[in-house]
DNA sequence: ATTATCTATAGATCTATAGATAATGC
DNA sequence: ATTATCTATAGATCTATAGATAATGC
């Protein structure tokens, strides 16, 4: 070890914050640098690359998520009504505890970039598989017939927002209440969610998991 | 003129086009030249700057969104469901009729970039327009009472994501089903939605501009 | 005479590498 | 001996300017 000591999570903490402020692009690693006070090459000793720290924080957050794990924690046969409102909370309170700051990577058409391919193929088997469950939905009859494409995009774009709302307070009631917008947009009898809630906790409850426990992130 | 003959719309529509895709910051304006079919400098005599590029596509939304400039096209006195309504569909109208396409403009953080404050300030004043909306809805007991800045993030990103969806087709169908997408997320009763339709087609033919002539810009 | 392009290039900045230097751990 | 920093800088690239050149309009 030498002079200042900088870790690779402060990197990542200033970088991310940087890249969702400024964008990827319009953020240089000497202002990386400059705010966690090195000088720019020093960077280049915990990260090979710019694009690195990027892929970093794509592999932080696909590790924290388990939607884009492709992983569904509530049991099979659950009607997708269930599914969709847990999997939203579910990853807004990801969002909610993420050491980092990761708009910058999914506002811009960043994953999009031929760098990062790897990711972008994770994040759109992701947006398929809510397709289908939107889909299943429908078919179970607790969802109206929408524009699915329409609606895919207003809950992706809402699950990369939550970072937003959630940065000063931690608010462990926020992940319900988006999860509520989410199912709105498409339930056909929005007197039913409390029910829908209920069956979530209950499952989770069962499967030894329960959602309370997982909210002591936030308020612990 | 001279030689190949570029005109502003054309530096336009393809600066847009790449801004989209890549982002302000990850488009140089050898690109965008390279694409347009000049050389680097030539675009120099069209726009002072690369940031005036940018400024003229802020300006182009500015003039054709009555949600940007603060104009309601229905009379006062409307319900905000109504207001609600027809608002979103004409700025999904505006978006799907743009020359350009303006997502980069409001995907990205770009808007909060000292160069354009002028267009941040506009910005931000639509979305405190709409928040006054929505809790006017609630007042009037027609919106259930929600986490009104989330609703905001939502309907925002709605409305700037409206030009992806709409890029190839050109469906009339479009706005009007965004618009009881968005009415989902707060009204009390979804089955309303139909009659808040009317009533906004009613409100505006009887103001002598029936909406079914401003969709036609889409079909002819 | 005016307009729109071109070539050439200034000057800034950006990512990344090379190699020296200093602190720590064995 | 290893690790993490530093200075110096290579080499690419970026925005914008200067001034020449060619086409058009009066």
């Amino acid at each position: 070890m030498a002079r200042s000591k900088v870790t690779p999570e402060q990197i990542l903490r200033e970088a991310a914050r940087l890249f969702a402020t400024k964008g990827f692009h319009g953020t240089s690693t000497r202002e990386i640098a400059d705010v966690v006070g090195v000088r720019q090459p020093s960077l280049f000793h915990h990260f090979a690359s710019k694009h690195d720290i990027a892929k970093a924080l794509y592999a932080y957050d696909y590790e924290r998520s388990p939607g884009l794990r492709g992983e569904r924690e509530v049991p099979d046969g659950a009607p997708a009504a269930v599914e969709l409102y847990h999997g939203v909370r579910r990853e807004i309170l990801v969002e909610m505890t993420s050491a980092y700051d990761l708009r910058g990577l999914y506002l811009s058409a960043l994953i999009d970039e031929p760098e990062f391919a790897e990711w972008h193929a994770i994040y759109h088997a992701a947006l398929d598989s809510l397709r289908r469950l939107i889909e299943r939905g429908v078919a179970e009859g607790d969802f109206v017939r929408t524009r699915t494409d329409v609606v895919i995009e207003i809950l992706d774009a809402t699950i990369n927002q939550a970072v937003r709302w959630s940065g000063a307070q931690r608010d462990p009631s926020l992940p319900d209440d988006v999860a509520e917008l989410a199912l709105r947009l498409v339930i056909a009898r929005p007197s039913r969610i409390p029910a829908i809630r209920r069956q979530a906790d209950r499952l989770l409850e069962d499967a030894g998991r329960p959602w309370a426990g997982e909210l002591e992130q936030l308020t612990g």
